[in-house]
DNA sequence: CGCATACTTGATAGGTTTCAAACTGAGTGG
DNA sequence: CCACTCAGTTTGAAACCTATCAAGTATGCG
């Protein structure tokens, strides 16, 4: 099902140039792959970071519990995202979908071999500052004043994501309730914004995670 | 006057412990220190990132102008911080208070020595770590449902950020439109969260920018 | 077939934005 | 020295948007 949604690494994310590609296989040496149910921990609060980790297929979604019960996700990861930088913890991983694979690195290996190779600390510095580039995407949207704005912006951001280039089908991999998390807004208001988007015809839904969009431009705005 | 707001970098930011502040200042040796007054521009849209930066005293805001006028402060960085990672910039970093003092490296340069040295790639990797946990922090801040909690939120972070260790007197060295911006909330509501902590007990206010943390607990809830 | 989960839609209460106006303080020039 | 100006701050009132609670619909799985 996961594979369904979401394709597998090959061939996506055009960020990272083939020679990047390159020099991270040689992590690939010291890395397990595991595989994830939806909703099954990946890490959690007090566990001092052994891992760094990068999502294979499927979806994994870090999160913060708040106090109240409520559930903000940080970031969304996709196939070819890394995660687990950062020391303490203060969130939570998890798959998002069913059969998520995900490769765990040993961390003092990764870093070892970035002190002793100029070209694996360049690859590493890169992926980190992918990251970065995310949250601040992440960021602009949570900024967003409406909630309209908030998911059109989120559904241009994954089109761009999921598919390697800007198509026009998307497949959501996620239920209304994590893109509220991740947007800071109820699962309800996602509901009516995409009805509002599909009743203004700028989206079209065969189900309701099969977004089509129809008028970009006006998605844009 | 940003003296008085915001202290120097000695002794700032326990993170870096010591022997990482002794590798950075391998990078000092191509660097440049620029003064900037309040709202002038460090580097904007278009460039492609020649350098990379680190706030020596004052503050930094790093911002997007939204369609309609919005600004959207992505990151405000204090004494210590460094900015200017990522490749292609979509946004704007400019002083947000007189005589912000701003060190700059050239990126080649840094990115040689890192290659070279594995003690400067490990404190380059470190300083990203940092920042990511820095929009991690902020992104905790925007998910708050009411605009109080994302107050109490920002003076908290600000409380430990500006004095070495979080000291219950706080300087603000930026405006209510700035915090607004920051927060994603209007000034106005920035101010009414103000008094209402204020009339709560919760804080007080010597002037609009002197806030004394009277009852902590009472901000962490 | 029935249950569980996810999704959608409705109505109300509550919070925030917006527009407006008053207030404060610092810096300037008469 | 004082009045003036300007930016920043504070407070007010109305319109708007969203959260919440609630109910109903759809879908997949046992």
């Amino acid at each position: 099902m996961a594979q369904a949604y979401v394709a597998d690494i090959q061939g996506l994310h055009g960020s990272p140039p083939g020679s990047v590609e390159q020099v991270l296989k040689a992590l690939d040496q010291f890395a397990s792959v595991k595989s994830y149910s939806r909703g099954q921990q990946i890490f959690g609060y007090c566990e001092e970071q052994k891992y760094l980790y990068r999502v294979r297929s499927g979806v994994v979604r870090k999160f913060a519990l708040q106090p109240g019960g409520r559930r903000h996700i940080l970031d969304l990861l996709l196939p070819g995202d890394f995660f687990g930088f950062g020391s303490g913890q203060e969130y939570l991983a998890e798959a998002a979908v069913d059969r998520t694979l995900v490769s765990q690195y040993y961390r003092t290996r990764v870093e070892a071999l970035a002190r002793s190779d100029g070209e694996v600390a360049e690859a590493l510095q890169m992926i980190t500052v992918e990251a970065i580039a995310r949250l601040e995407r992440q960021m602009l949207m949570l900024g967003k004043t409406t909630a309209l704005e908030k998911v059109s912006c989120f559904l241009l951001e994954f089109a761009s994501r999921i598919n390697g280039q800007a198509s026009d089908v998307l497949a959501l991999p996620i239920s209304r309730y994590d893109i509220g998390d991740y947007l800071a807004i109820s699962s309800e208001t996602v509901c009516r914004s995409m009805t509002e988007l599909k009743h203004r015809g700028i989206i079209s839904l065969q189900g309701p995670r099969e977004v089509r969009i129809v008028d970009r431009e006006g998605l844009e705005a």
